[in-house]
DNA sequence: AAAAATTGTGAAAACGTTTTCACAATCAGC
DNA sequence: GCTGATTGTGAAAACGTTTTCACAATTTTT
């Protein structure tokens, strides 16, 4: 009835459980011919290495935990993939489990460690607060993904923010505009300060300042609120920087209804290159983001941690790529 | 150095071991003087069951395994966010994984069950197709979501597919529309036969046969090329139902390039109602599924079913909603 | 006040692995 | 043919829980 066990594996094969044991984690220290003996008993009863049994002994758990704050984002599924392939390929489980904001949820997830739930936590998106005393007091492996904990000893891995920002604002620039404005993501997180930061200092470096700053978060809503901004504005921008691309769309579409034209009248791009971004209409100018990388570059860090708590890991900066399609033009001429 | 086990706890409070297991897991029969001085105990220490022994004494995992066999569709975060609710609320975990579409890597995730890596298995989308025999011979506990697997003895939870596109073609016969079209999803899959079926028998019903049918998948490249096989119809459809809401919008963007407008020259309808679809321009008309419950239903299948391999569990359908937008209109006068 | 039932606790066995240690048996070197 | 290294294997002790069984101490019944 029950599963069979690495001792009916030995029964059967008429050697010692310590040895079908090698037989399966160390093929190369057992004599051949017992090795194929015992792995025909393997194959014949079916046996399948119990898990618990195992993580007790071995004090692991080969899985990893991915902590959501909230939400989960809108690429949130593709570096999940990432991470999922890349977890696997080293022969790590991947658990999922949302904190739903819950800082008592968060401590419990954190204590999974301890509990060898998992070997190791990659944090999604925001941070729980409350985790910056646990990790300072007891530090666990740990890796944040797409944003920065600032204050925290936390390696992360993220898109370069900054570069990518710049990199929009130079292709407006180079387009003509000189009236550039840009609706920012969520600015509690690192992201959205970044590709703030990157439109600003880039503008700053052509000897021009913010046209319009509109303050929203990642979503699609921001991006009709901020068209209703952009209309009230007396001098309005000819180029809009979204940082994300469903806030483009957002912004787009409520324009579209004011009978604004994208990229006649106004040149709008995102940020992300969601699967949609490039059949949109207008196709979107965007900046694409390694979303399966991300997720494979912070399984490999935490990896890395998982060997060695202590190691001093770097910061894995990701390049983003500029993609130039329909929703950018030269400004109109007034 | 090492985490603080259970008999540490018990040496604390000056009970046995097996007491403080009691004292934590049914609190109810112990003296409540002992449970109060173990709970100051577990406190002090910060003790935290230790999974893996627990798991191995219980032969139980407590976790919940979720199969993609491909890529994550355009609504897994959801249907996962709805999945890790419910089984953290009943004290499970989740594992994802993903098959990469590879029979071998199927095989094993069945087998992690034996392995007591998890207690059930939730299949999305897509079967894989080698699981069937070993279904069938090994009976675990395991829910299909979103896909029927006809010929397998598996509950599944699905949208009801059939009646809400008959809701569709209804709301476009309601508007005028006497030749409806449609593009369909993926058909080697129970959705997109389904809603096929409910397009074609609804018409049916009112008398009318299908106008056009294009047969695509579910994604948005499918729905441009959709739109370019429509510019080349000589008698072309005054309404079609696209099988997903990206096709609907490659649709509709292809379209708009050569100058159609919708609704005024051609209704639209989408189907799942994905965050953009209400921020579209025009706001897309489409069904709204119930992505979260759809993971929620599931689980709780899926536990019924842990609780009991046999138990016969009816599928469960769940209700999609029609959201009538702004991509559907009276059919043009001509 | 004795007998019977109830309550609370502990000792020990189990869950299924892996690994240390020790010990045979084989092998190489002389 | 003898020593010393090498190779392969087994016995037994973990890993950290939970649970059965038994037993003492208390409470209830007669």
């Amino acid at each position: 009835m029950s599963n069979p066990k690495l001792t009916d594996v030995a029964r059967l094969a008429a050697v010692s459980p310590a040895t079908v044991s090698r037989a399966i984690n160390q093929p190369a220290i057992v004599n051949a011919k017992t090795l194929e003996r015992i792995q025909q008993a393997i194959q014949q009863i079916g046996y399948e290495t119990n898990t618990a049994g195992r993580n007790l002994r071995l004090r692991r758990s080969d899985a990893l935990l991915v902590m959501i704050s909230d939400a989960p984002s809108r690429f949130f599924s593709q570096i999940l993939m990432g991470v999922e392939a890349e977890a696997s390929e080293a022969g790590y489980n991947v658990l999922v489990s949302n904190t739903q904001d819950n800082p008592e949820r968060g401590r419990q997830l954190y204590a999974s460690i301890q509990q060898s739930l998992a070997d190791g936590i990659l944090t999604f998106g925001r941070h729980n607060p409350e985790l910056g005393d646990l990790i300072r007091n007891h530090p666990i492996p740990i890796v944040g993904v797409n944003e920065h904990l600032e204050e925290l000893p936390v390696p992360v891995t993220t898109v370069d923010n900054l570069s990518a920002s710049r990199a929009i604002v130079r292709h407006l620039l180079e387009l003509g505009h000189r009236k550039i404005g840009h609706v920012t993501g969520t600015t509690t997180l690192s992201s959205g300060r970044d590709r703030f930061m990157g439109f600003r200092s880039e503008l700053q470096l052509a000897g021009l300042s913010p046209t319009w700053v509109c303050n929203k978060h990642y979503n699609v809503e921001s991006g009709r609120e901020a068209a209703e901004e952009w209309l009230s504005l007396t001098d309005r921008p000819t180029a809009v920087f979204c940082s994300c691309d469903e806030a483009a769309f957002g912004f787009i579409a409520a324009l579209r209804r004011k009978e604004i034209r994208v990229p006649e009248d106004l040149s709008v791009v995102g940020f992300d290159d969601i699967p949609l971004a490039d059949h949109y209409c207008p196709a979107l100018t965007t900046v694409r983001q390694p979303h399966r990388e991300l997720g494979t570059t912070a399984v490999r860090m935490l990896l890395e941690r998982i060997r060695d708590v202590e190691a001093s890991i770097p910061n894995q900066l990701l390049e983003g790529k500029l993609i130039v399609r329909e929703s950018t033009g030269h400004p109109p001429i007034t």
